[in-house]
DNA sequence: AGAATTGCTGCATACCTATGCAATAAATTT
DNA sequence: AAATTTATTGCATAGGTATGCAGCAATTCT
């Protein structure tokens, strides 16, 4: 019950209990033979250090804290699972948060400060810049995964969302569509704003019109969204949808009525997650590129910890159009003769 | 940059660092105006307690450790979601931890005490009994999420699998199939077993053989088992899968080659995540009781906290049948005449 | 008025590890 | 043999909070 500690092994041993951090952490100056009578000793009576003790003299808490919104939707699951690996891999320890609404994250962050996190990454939620100072001040640097901030007060790693809509709209313009449409993500997250205005200012650009639907997210405001467009008298050919879920939400709506998705109608999604893939739907979509935006927000996090703090540091990834068959494949041009 | 203490609260007002302290935490000994006086200050400095002190202090670290494996299998996340917002909810902080396999759980241990867990939740992922003895001799309590130690040196809560298993049998059973089959999830699991062993007894009993292709509770695993199924020549048309993503993975498999699933071939999953009701599957299933297990499993764990060590508790939830249209429907006695 | 009680605050220490500096013993150099 | 260097260990303290006990002043009681 009463866990042992440094003191316990250096009584039992008699020697000092500085003599028996130093061996645990294999310092040279330590005589070999002394060294090993420690580890030995510790590994026998069960010695676990204790990381608040050794936080609070060190001043490093090896914590990063997580904080999430959105756990549930299929894309960010992946994130976690790969973030915390690679953490531990890297010797440190997750402290996880999850959040609904955008305005929440601001209250965890006291409880991030208390647990004296050494960096900060926030997923596909937001700060208000108020906070980023806030942390900046108390020195904890933070990174927004897959959003960013407006106001550019914290670094952030996104995917290219811009890249991603040009991409979109340029492939559907390729294949003879001629009624455009959009189905939105939350209102003011800036992953919504880029893949729509990227995607919209394109097509406009080549003389066309895009309808839009509002969504968030979600299977069910995407299968809601294409039934309210499917209603419509123009109802539209050629449809992107903020990401997956909502493109698959999407096609299960037009399905139900008989609607053909690939060849009446075509969808584009924005993610690649493991469903899109799924016999059901194989949906066409831009892929994520996730294992890289990971690497690279561990990356731009671990080396502001210690260092200077990073100012604001955006980076952009593009993201790769995956080809599959929920749009309309080209006319072949040369039919058999 | 450098936090501010209670210390430089206490040198602030001229006053002990005591004081402050139990000015903070409403301490009723302290006067009125005091604890005003300390608790506007410590606003208006940015005073934010050092959980790592506290915990150094109090001997209470105030945080669960949770450890989960499979954190993409879309069950989990909902499950993580809630327990870590709820923990919040109640004061508690999470440290989370990922592992793949089994044997890896073991690893992470030492890491969990060194942070000084006060209680552990392991999700899908089983301990040794070795592992077990250490953390009862630690004091820390550990409840298992949807899995038990054969040796039942654990507590844990799960959904009741094998009277999901009865009520899939007798279900099938009811609605006049004649080749029962079984797709498996990872073996050595005891989800996996008692799934499997529950609804085969069953079948059994009532003189029927059943098939069985292995899996491991993926999509893709149960799209090749299914694809195995069809090839046989005496092929099921019952099958129940080991849980959801299996059968989903299993109707595509059928839907490829033209099966129909509802009216030639009855498909029956376990678990209810959202995609089983998305309208491309409409997914026959069992509904785990998530919201009463996390709160059957966090009850168990908190009360186990600082009171008496408890021993080995096993919960079981029963989970309710969700009819969809995965499954032959009941032919209709009267026609209408 | 003296004694007892109540209200409020401070002193001192525990919690456990890491680490700068001093001390000692042993080995090497001159 | 004396002086210097090297190897090894210990002493003392910091880090920030919580808390048992003691102390003091003000109030109430007899």
């Amino acid at each position: 019950m009463a866990r042992v500690t440094s003191v316990d092994l250096a009584q039992e041993l008699g020697i000092s209990q500085s003599t028996v951090s130093r061996a645990l952490s294999n310092d040279i100056r330590i005589a070999t033979k002394t060294r090993e009578k420690v580890q030995h000793l510790a590994l026998k009576m069960g010695y676990t250090p204790n990381a608040m003790a050794r936080s609070l003299s060190t001043q490093q808490s090896k914590l990063i804290g997580i904080v999430m919104s959105e756990m549930t939707s299929p894309f960010y699951p992946f994130v976690l699972e790969k973030l915390t690996s690679k953490l531990h891999a890297l010797g440190w320890r997750v402290l996880l948060f999850s959040t609904d609404a955008q305005h929440e994250v601001d209250d965890l962050l006291p409880l991030v400060l208390e647990y004296q996190c050494d960096g900060l990454l926030i997923a596909s939620a937001s700060l208000s810049s108020h906070m980023a100072e806030t942390l900046s001040r108390h020195g904890t640097p933070v990174v927004l995964f897959n959003r960013y901030a407006a106001d550019a007060s914290s670094s952030a790693v996104c995917c290219d969302n811009r890249g991603g809509g040009r991409l979109v709209a340029d492939y559907l313009l390729g294949r003879s569509h001629s009624r455009y449409a959009y189905i939105a993500g939350r209102e003011n997250t800036s992953t919504n704003r880029d893949r729509e205005s990227s995607y919209t200012t394109r097509l406009e650009q080549a003389g066309f019109m895009v309808q839009r639907e509002a969504g968030n997210f979600t299977y069910e405001a995407g299968f809601a969204a294409m039934q309210r467009l499917l209603a419509r008298s123009d109802s539209p050919d050629a449809i992107f949808c903020a990401n997956d879920i909502t493109a698959i939400g999407a096609i299960d709506a037009a399905r139900e009525v008989g609607v053909k998705v690939g060849t009446q109608v075509s969808i584009v999604g924005f993610d690649d997650i493991p469903m899109a893939a799924w016999g059901a739907y194989n949906l066409t979509t831009i892929r994520q590129p996730v294992e890289a935006m990971i690497d690279s927000s561990l990356q731009m996090l671990l080396e502001a910890i210690g260092n200077a703090p990073l100012g604001s540091n955006l980076r952009f990834i593009p993201g790769a159009l995956i080809e599959r068959s929920s749009v309309k494949q080209i006319a072949k041009r040369k039919a058999k003769s």
